[in-house]
DNA sequence: CCAATTCTTGACCGATCGGTCCACCATGAA
DNA sequence: TTCATGGTGGACCGATCGGTCAAGAATTGG
């Protein structure tokens, strides 16, 4: 039920979402609606952080359960072409829309994207930690900055998508990001960095053959109705 | 005047600006108001485009003006940040803004944006191809395709901003991605190609010393008022 | 089978929305 | 001074907004 809701909102922003919307797509009544919970705005909110907390949880997800953390991050930055048919593109991020409509005017809103994007970045910069360990990025970078500039890097893309830029420009948008924040293996190989780290601590399988394509399990807050 | 309604639908966007605050900030009477532009759908198109249209003279003379193709790049990159109080970081842009609210539901919001998009990647296309004549910039890369990056990675900035990211740290973020995507001349000084192109067709100063902040005229569309 | 209780519903509220229209006035020509 | 005129402002319109509430349906305990 708070996904259809959800979706409302998604589509539509929350501004040019009705109560009478809200009725027809949850199916509830005008005041079983106020009475479960509470007024729209409040409503907007237990959607919009059901959403963070599914968005968060499927990230540090991702990076958790990625053999290796540089291709969950190369994923992550990939995360807005990940539907074929681009439909997901053109609907954008729930929370990058909410931010970008509400921000300035609804702190609580924005004090929601703010810790939702810090604590992203914390967990990119873990990943770019664990990737520096596994010797797939550059000992020399700084973590968090890294991480900052994939997720900038992610919501630009995002944009780009709602903006009605065609899937495949830019799926090869992304990809080329992708490449050049994050240099794969092969492309390390004639780097002047040392291909390997000293021991491969957490590596579970250095030979293993990469790709350039994301092998981490696909995790969409979209599906998580 | 206009800017003054540009100013309250960029401050609030669309659906969140009343007639009543129309009336405000232009100091038109309803009846004015409707007389002289129409209604407010129109009003908000007429503002729309002729901020893009000042963004993209902005852009084309920003590029154009630059000694340095790269360095015109590089600003476009930086422009989210170029407000050291943040104030414009916090507004965004207008174009990003509208888009994300009503690219779904207004198609000719929509087919505004994509038009002024892919206006602006043809202009920044047209500068990396410069700077790969001046030498700024690897031969092997597609123009347009650096262009799309640029233009994608510059909206992930300004919402960054627009997310709360304070200026500071969106600076380094900015820089950064900026430093990866355009090796300045001191970072291709180690590169395998070669540091100039077979003669300087249109460079006017070859060697000018660089500078990592931008150089060119500073040209905001928010000042275009 | 009935009554107490919970839950749902849609009518209703004042406020405000975007849009229309007419009385009014400032100006300029005669 | 008078009249014609065009631009202005605000009263007014129906529609819709978010929010409230009492009546009735559904459920449950006895």
């Amino acid at each position: 039920m708070l996904c259809s809701v959800r979706d409302q909102f998604w589509n539509a922003g929350y501004a040019a979402t009705s109560l009478q919307d809200l009725m027809r797509v949850s199916g509830l009544g005008k005041g079983s609606l106020y009475a479960a919970f509470g007024d729209k705005h409040e409503l907007f909110l237990r959607v919009l952080r059901r959403y963070v907390a599914s968005l968060d949880h499927a990230v540090r997800g991702s990076i958790d359960s990625a053999p290796r953390a540089v291709d969950a991050l190369r994923s992550f930055v990939m995360l807005p072409v990940g539907d074929p048919a681009g439909r997901a593109a053109r609907r954008g991020c729930l929370l990058a829309n909410s931010t970008t409509e509400l921000a300035s005017a609804d702190p609580v809103v924005a004090a929601e994207a703010r810790r939702a994007y810090e604590g992203i970045t914390a967990v990119l910069a873990e990943g770019v930690r664990r990737a520096q360990v596994e010797g797939d990025l550059s000992a020399s970078v700084d973590p968090s900055g890294l991480a900052r500039a994939l997720l900038a890097t992610q919501q630009g893309l995002t944009f780009m998508g709602r903006a009605g830029m065609d899937v495949e420009t830019l799926a090869a948008t992304a990809h080329s990001l992708a490449t050049q924040l994050l240099p794969t293996a092969v492309d390390r190989r004639d780097s002047v960095d040392p291909p390997r780290g000293p021991g491969d601590p957490v590596a579970p399988a250095p030979g293993v053959p990469r790709s350039a394509t994301s092998p981490t399990g696909r995790t969409s807050p979209s599906a998580a109705s």
